[in-house]
DNA sequence: TTTAGCACTTGAACGAGTCGAGTGCTAAAA
DNA sequence: TTTTAGCACTCGACTCGTTCAAGTGCTAAA
C-alpha cells in the first residue's frame, strides 16, 4: 500500500509524462507536489515506488516514467472524478444524425464520432445478434439469371446478397424452397437456424428440386454473414499518429491486425459491464505493447449489448479518455433504442 | 538529343538506383557500360546530363540520380521490351476465381491482385456506366417500415439501399410510383433517367401521392450512387513501405487523398488509351511529388472501359511495372466479358 | 577525344569534451 | 526518525575535430 506522499508522486508523475510525453524528475515533481517537500525526499520516494515496479528509469540518469504496473495503480486508485466536459456531450449528441437506415450505420458512424473526439482508434461492434431471429428470406429476380437473396432479422437487420442461379435451376422449385424456408425457420433464432439448414431442412428439400446444393450454400454463405459478428473500426489513420514506433513492417502488421475481425474480437471481448482498462503488456497481445485499450459494453435493453473500444497509446489521458468512453456509451445505447423505437414498435 | 554513350550512362543510372536506391558514381558506370570507357570520361558524359537537367546530385560530391526529366526520358526512349514474366501472367490468370456475382467484385478483387503483385498501391474503376440504361427498380418491404430499394441496370450493375418509409406514406401510393418509373423510365440512359427523375416525373406524380418529395429524394439519392464512380484502391498499407517521408502527417494526408474519390478521378484521369506514365512533378499535386503514377484504360468492347492505375515510388522499375499493366489490363477486360457473357448473353 | 592523375568536397562514422538534467548516497538538521 | 542540503556520479544530447571512402571537376598528357 502506497502512502499519501507516494500516491500523490505517482499520480503528478504520471499526469505529467501523460501530457508531456517526457520523462519526469525530482525536481519537476517538487514544484507540483500539494504538499511541500524537498526533491531529495521525491527522490527516495521514487526509489521505493521504483522498487515496487510502479514507475521506471529510461536510463540511469533519466526521469522516471510509469510503469505498466505503475498505470494500472493510478487507472484503479488515482483517477480524477471522470469529469465530461459539457461541450464534449454535446459534440457526441450533434454527430448523431437522425437519418439512419441501419443499425449497421449507427455502429459505423459510433466508431467515427468516437475516434475523432479521442484522436485515438476506435472499435464499434453491434449489440449481439445470436439471440436474434429470422423474420424472412426474401428473393428478388433481377434479370438476367441473377437472383438478390435477402435476409431479415425481427431486430432489423438486413443482409443481402447476389447470386447467379445455374442454367439448370428451375424458378419454380427455387420458389418454393424460399416458402418452405420461411415457413420452417421464420420465428427461429439465428443459430437454430443454422443447424436447420443443415441438418433436417435439405432431407425436406430434395422432395422439390434435384440438385439442393447450391442453393443451400447460398442460404448458409448469406446466413453465417448476418449473424457473424464484424466489428467497425474508426480512426485507423489516427495510429500513425499516436504510435511510436513508425517502422513500416510494424505499422503494417498493425494494420493488418485491424482487419482481422476473428483476432480483434478476442483482443476486444470486454470481462465485464464496467468500463475495462487494459493497459500494454496486459493486452495480451506483442503488437499492442505500446498501446492501451479502453472497453465496454452498452446496453439495449432487449436488443442486447454491443461493445465500443479506444486503442491508444499507453501514455493517453486516461481520465478523459474514459469519461468519454462512458459518456459515449450512454449516448449510443440511447440512439439504438430510439432507433428501434422508431422502426419497431408500432 | 543523347548520343549513344549518354544513352548507356543514363540508362544504366535509371536501372541502378532504382534497383539499389544509392546515387551512382562514375566508377561503378564504368563497370556497367556496354562498351569499356574510363571513368574520367563518364564523368565528364555526366557533367553533360546533368547540364540537360536528366541528372541531379545530392549534394557537390555525390554520385547523381535520375530527374525528374531524366526517368522521362527513361521512359519514353530507353525502357526494355516490357517482357512480362509467365509466371507473373500465370498467378494473374489464376488469382481471379469464378464466383463473382457482382462487377464490382471482380474490379475490387483487381485492385488487390495488382498490388500484390507490383507490391505498390493501385486503383481499379469499373466500365464507365453512364451509358448503361435503367433496367427495373424494385422494391421489397421488409416489414416494419423498412423497405429495400433495389435498382438494376442493363450492364448488370445492382445497388440496393434500405430506407424508412414515412409513417404517413400510403404503400399502395408507393407501388403505384414504382411501376410509374418503371413504366417510363426503364430502357433509358442512367443520366436522362436523372434528369426525368427531377424534372417531368415529380409533376406526374404528384396524382398519385400527396407528398412526393421524401420519395424522389430516395431514387434520388440510389441512383447517383449507381451512376457515381468509385475507385477501389488496392494495397494501401503497401505505401507504408515505398513512401520515403515517413512522417505521420504527411502519411495522415496521403491517406485522406485515397479516400477522396473525386480528387483521386482528377489525379487518375487517363489522357488516352495507351499506358501512361506520370513521374513525380507531372502528376500535378504536391502529396505525390515523390511517386510515379501508372494509368491505363481496359476495353470492355461495348460495356465501356475502366481504368487501372498504380500508384509507386519514382525510384520504380518501370519496365517490369508497366509490362504488368500491359498484361493485367488485357486479363481483366477477358475476365469481365466472360463475366458478361456468363450472365447476360442469353 | 580519351584518359590518368590529382586536388577537392561531402556525408558518415567515430571519439573526445561539455553541458544539463537527473540520480543515489551521506551526513547534518529538524 | 524523518527530512533536507550537498555532492559525486551517470547518461544522453550536442558540438567539434578527425578520418575515411566515395565521389567530383579539372588539367595535362596520350
Amino acid at each position: 500500500m502506497l502512502t499519501k506522499r507516494q500516491s500523490d508522486i505517482l499520480q503528478a508523475i504520471v499526469r505529467h509524462y501523460t501530457s508531456t510525453g517526457q520523462p519526469v524528475g525530482s525536481k519537476v515533481l517538487a514544484d507540483n507536489l500539494p504538499e511541500r517537500v524537498s526533491s531529495a525526499t521525491i527522490r527516495n520516494e521514487m526509489a521505493s515506488l521504483e522498487e515496487m515496479g510502479l514507475i521506471a528509469k529510461e536510463h540511469s540518469s533519466s526521469g522516471r516514467v510509469p510503469s505498466t504496473v505503475g498505470y494500472r495503480y493510478y487507472v484503479d486508485n488515482l483517477l480524477d472524478q471522470q469529469a465530461v466536459h459539457e461541450s464534449d456531450v454535446a459534440i457526441i449528441q450533434n454527430s448523431f444524425g437522425q437519418d439512419f437506415n441501419k443499425i449497421d450505420e449507427i455502429v459505423a458512424r459510433s466508431a467515427d464520432i468516437l475516434s475523432d473526439l479521442t484522436t485515438f482508434t476506435t472499435f464499434t461492434l453491434k449489440p449481439e445478434q445470436k439471440m436474434a431471429r429470422l423474420s424472412g428470406f426474401r428473393l428478388v429476380p433481377l434479370g438476367n439469371q441473377q437472383v438478390m437473396a435477402i435476409i431479415v432479422t425481427d431486430s432489423g437487420d438486413v443482409e443481402s446478397q447476389n447470386f447467379t442461379i445455374p442454367r439448370d435451376m428451375n424458378t419454380d422449385e427455387l420458389e418454393s424452397v424460399i416458402r418452405l424456408i420461411n415457413d420452417q425457420l421464420s420465428g427461429l433464432p439465428l443459430t437454430e437456424v443454422l443447424t436447420r439448414l443443415q441438418q433436417d431442412i435439405p432431407f425436406k428439400i430434395k422432395d422439390y428440386m434435384h440438385s439442393p446444393n447450391g442453393v443451400l450454400d447460398i442460404f448458409d454463405n448469406i446466413l453465417s454473414h448476418a449473424s457473424s459478428e464484424r466489428f467497425f473500426v474508426g480512426g485507423k489513420m489516427n495510429l500513425l499518429g499516436f504510435s511510436h514506433n513508425h517502422d513500416p513492417n510494424t505499422l503494417q502488421a498493425l494494420y493488418g491486425l485491424l482487419d482481422q475481425n476473428e483476432r480483434l474480437s478476442t483482443v476486444l471481448d470486454p470481462l465485464d459491464d464496467s468500463i475495462n482498462v487494459r493497459i500494454g503488456s496486459e493486452i495480451s497481445n506483442e503488437l499492442l505493447d505500446d498501446f492501451s485499450l479502453i472497453t465496454a459494453t452498452y446496453d439495449v435493453d432487449q436488443y442486447g449489448k454491443g461493445i465500443i473500444a479506444v486503442l491508444g497509446p499507453t501514455r493517453m489521458p486516461y481520465s478523459r479518455t474514459i469519461g468519454l468512453v462512458s459518456a459515449f456509451r450512454q449516448e449510443l445505447a440511447k440512439q439504438m433504442l430510439d432507433y428501434y423505437h422508431r422502426y419497431y414498435d408500432q
